[in-house]
DNA sequence: CTGTTAGCGCATTCAG
DNA sequence: CTGAATGCGCTAACAG
């Protein structure tokens, strides 16, 4: 990596070494231009004893890209921006793509800011990440980069999102709970106001619908805690005693009410079946019975949302508006008891 | 940021609508040399009006420094990472530093695959960020920039790393388990060959020792689950009914803990006191009653790396060896009953 | 097949 | 005070 120096090893010294020009060196290295096989061999030994790396900035300064893409992300804690981090990671990682990670903090000024830091290292591409479904302010079309939105979509259709299916989701919930032979399913969901929360309670709705069923008693909101689970589990079984299935908004919540039928008494899934939503495998796979849930795929969503930049950046038509990815059910003991 | 053909503004181009020279407008903006007044106004007027942002590659080439930093994660998933990841990130997005975001996915080739890539863009230091408190190996002492170990310590002592100081933060645990009154405390934890368990046991007895007591039972290892922690519980009520405290080695194992004293009568903390580590807070605040907890500073750990590293990268001798970092007890209502 | 030449965008000599 | 020239490390034309 470095010469007695300290330096770190250039083209011009592995050309030296190799007896070569320094042109001859690059075409060896870059299987570019027609170079003797003996000759590109002790370019390449040349190369390899030295360590050389090419340098990316000088290579960036001519090609004019510099093989970084930002991640902007809005709120790091959030438990959804990991898995679509890591599928990001893993997309460019393969290829010789590195990932400038930027938190907002879910900071519109904090934002902007960190726009700028990313544009002015031209990135070649942004990934901008949401903690929620909401749909979020654009970042604008003046940017001279392609940007891709997600899970929380763009409000521009004029930009590319990718979301998860929320409404698909809750549909094969409740098509599940309706195949395990239950009829009288609830609802119990955390925060109204979450564009979520509405596409799954639609969800819900259309399966049952089809199914010629209706929600036990009205969906029950408040927030996306295992408290509420709870609260919200007492209230249900008073008021309809007779209810076999709860679709859960999140996992969260699926366990206070899996804690609360517990305590009256109600054999799950026996007597009531659960369905979670994110499957939080450290919330899903520890409860008890584990938890049935819907898994959005997120690390997926991750791989694809880089692919879109990688295509935009090698000039492909990526689209536009926004897309809902495919999800699915992931089937645990909350549902169908094990043998 | 943009001119008309698409091209971003260059220095030349500032220079230009400036009517200067482009070593002129570079002095200007830079504030270097003696450049008159009124032309150095006009230079940054220009470069406003074109938006202007120095190419940091071009910049790079000369400077030999990049403003850049690696973050090399051994596990992104990892409940530990992201509150250090956030820290630094923090540490650094505040000046002009980018991270670069590398996952290893715990895999020894990978890292040297990353390593390779981040030295390869010249970034001007790197923290490795391990997913447990065991020493890892070390990276090596031939890298031409500094690097410093964040919760998992490298293996050789001439590196320098931050990790929580475990055996303190299970001193404190019981010291407050002991001024709560109890006598009997057993302590239930994950795997014993995770240093963590170790380090956290040795600090249980030191405080028990000091205090002229013994550990109820022999300790409890296993795995970091909610299951063991149910299942341990069951033994350990049966072998020692009369224990009024339980150390838990995490927050999951807390949760089973709670959960087995409830369903066998017992009182938390009036029968039983509890207490967790981690401050998980999305197990620790949802759980009945919510448990007190020993928190190891995550966040501020991140923050202190990205400081040793600015210090390093500016030619301060930031020391070496392991570097224990202290952390602090939440304290919930698993141990003091909410009035 | 190989080497020479000319920049990519910028900061820094050193002359004017 | 200002500007022309040099080079950071590399690739892409072109000559040889």
């Amino acid at each position: 990596m470095m010469d007695a120096g300290g330096r770190t090893a250039t083209l011009n010294d592995v050309a030296r070494r190799a007896g070569v020009s320094i042109a001859t060196a690059s075409k060896a290295l870059n299987g570019r231009g027609d170079v003797a096989a003996d000759t590109r061999q002790r370019v390449l030994d040349a190369a390899s004893a030295l360590s050389f790396t090419p340098n990316p900035m000088a290579r960036g300064l001519l090609a004019g890209r510099t093989g970084t893409v930002g991640l902007l992300t809005s709120d790091l804690e959030g438990r959804f921006m990991l898995p679509i981090l890591m599928g990001a990671e893993d997309a460019f990682g393969a290829g010789k793509v590195n990932v400038f990670l930027c938190d907002a903090r879910g900071d519109a000024i904090r934002e902007q800011h960190q726009l700028r830091a990313l544009l002015s290292r031209r990135v070649d591409g942004i990934i901008v990440v949401g903690r929620q479904t909401d749909p979020r302010p654009s970042l604008g079309q003046e940017l001279p980069v392609p940007v891709v939105y997600a899970y929380a979509p763009s409000d521009d259709p004029r930009d590319l999102s990718l979301t998860p299916d929320n409404r698909a989701g809750a549909r094969i919930a409740i098509e599940h709970l309706i195949s395990c032979g239950r009829r009288r399913i609830a609802h119990v969901s955390g925060d109204p106001a979450f564009a979520a929360a509405q596409d799954r309670l639609a969800g819900a709705r259309d399966a049952l619908g089809a199914a010629g069923l209706e929600l036990a008693g009205e969906p029950m909101f408040s927030e996306w805690s295992e408290h509420w689970g709870r609260d919200a589990t007492a209230t249900l079984l008073e008021r309809h005693p007779d209810i076999d299935g709860i679709f859960c908004g999140s996992d969260q919540i699926a366990r206070g009410v899996l804690d609360t039928a517990r305590d009256f008494g109600r054999r799950v899934p026996d007597d009531i079946a659960v369905v979670g939503y994110d499957n939080w495998e450290v919330l899903a796979t520890n409860s008890r019975p584990e938890l049935t849930t819907v898994d959005a795929n997120l690390q997926q969503l991750g791989r694809q949302a880089a692919q879109r930049v990688f295509d935009a950046i090698d000039g492909v038509d990526i689209g536009e508006g926004t897309q809902h990815l495919p999800v699915r059910l992931v089937i645990r003991g909350s549902t169908i008891a094990r043998r």
